[in-house]
DNA sequence: GGTGTATATTACGTTAACGTCAACGTAAGG
DNA sequence: CCTTACGTTGACGTTAACGTAATATACACC
């Protein structure tokens, strides 16, 4: 796999996706919807470490349920390229909303720890209780 | 709205609704697939301070990027119902597998946290060099 | 030289979670 | 009595995020 020669940090398509638990399918519609832009060696794909890290956070983002278009805008915010003085304001309205979402996840996953605390202690107690049958 | 005879807590759909910014084909839909079950006056569905608590949990599981099918799991987790052994052995499975779900969020939403900060904090720097034109 | 194994493109299929009509019933108000 | 507001049940439509199958190319191995 892994080439020797071009060695320094190139990824087949099984290899990337294998790493991250995905099908190729998924990194090929990444790149459909511009998610991901892997070069071509003739028209084999080769991911480089950047669209290893861009995958990353792609799957970060689905983890923390966010749509793929959230996380395009996401990881957009990494490298600006923004010039314009309302580019930049909007951007940081963008970077403060998604930072509200996730302080409200902070909160949501608090509480729901809680019950499932509940639940469980609810569990191994009528497990003690049941087990005197 | 608000019936005043029988006002303990009963909440009409679009009351309910509204309360929680969702539509009424929401709340319909919640009941096709069995997350909600009001009770009736006539054909007029009549919701519970009950089942206003399950469409909270609901939402709130949607905060999370949850399915609805994990929002009825873990709801049915606060009311077990399970007797048998086997049920709970794997009810408790269930929260162990959900709490670790959460704690990996835990973990997502820090390293996001830190991004999102850097990447504002690089827009506020940006703006103040761009001030200088 | 056949037999895999990985790759590609194209294209239709699928699932969840609703949206969006349409068509109708009913109770209240002017 | 007519309108307005809210309620009901269908039923087809829609979007995101892939799954899946068909077909074709290229390279390694025995």
């Amino acid at each position: 796999m892994t080439n020797i020669v071009t060695a320094s940090t190139e990824y087949s398509i099984t290899d990337l996706c294998k790493e991250f638990g995905v099908t190729t399918r998924t990194a090929r519609y990444y790149e459909d919807i511009g998610l991901l832009s892997p070069s071509r060696r003739g028209q084999t794909r080769v991911y480089s470490a950047t669209d290893r890290t861009r995958l990353r956070l792609i799957l970060r983002g689905k983890r923390l349920g966010l749509s793929l278009e959230d996380s395009r805008q996401i990881i957009d915010m990494y490298e600006p390229g923004k010039t314009n003085i309302d580019q930049l304001n909007s951007l940081i309205d963008a970077i403060r909303q998604q930072r509200d979402k996730l302080n409200q996840q902070l909160d949501d996953i608090g509480n729901l720890l809680k019950d499932l605390n509940k639940a469980e202690a609810n569990c191994i107690e009528a497990l003690k209780t049941n087990g005197d049958k």
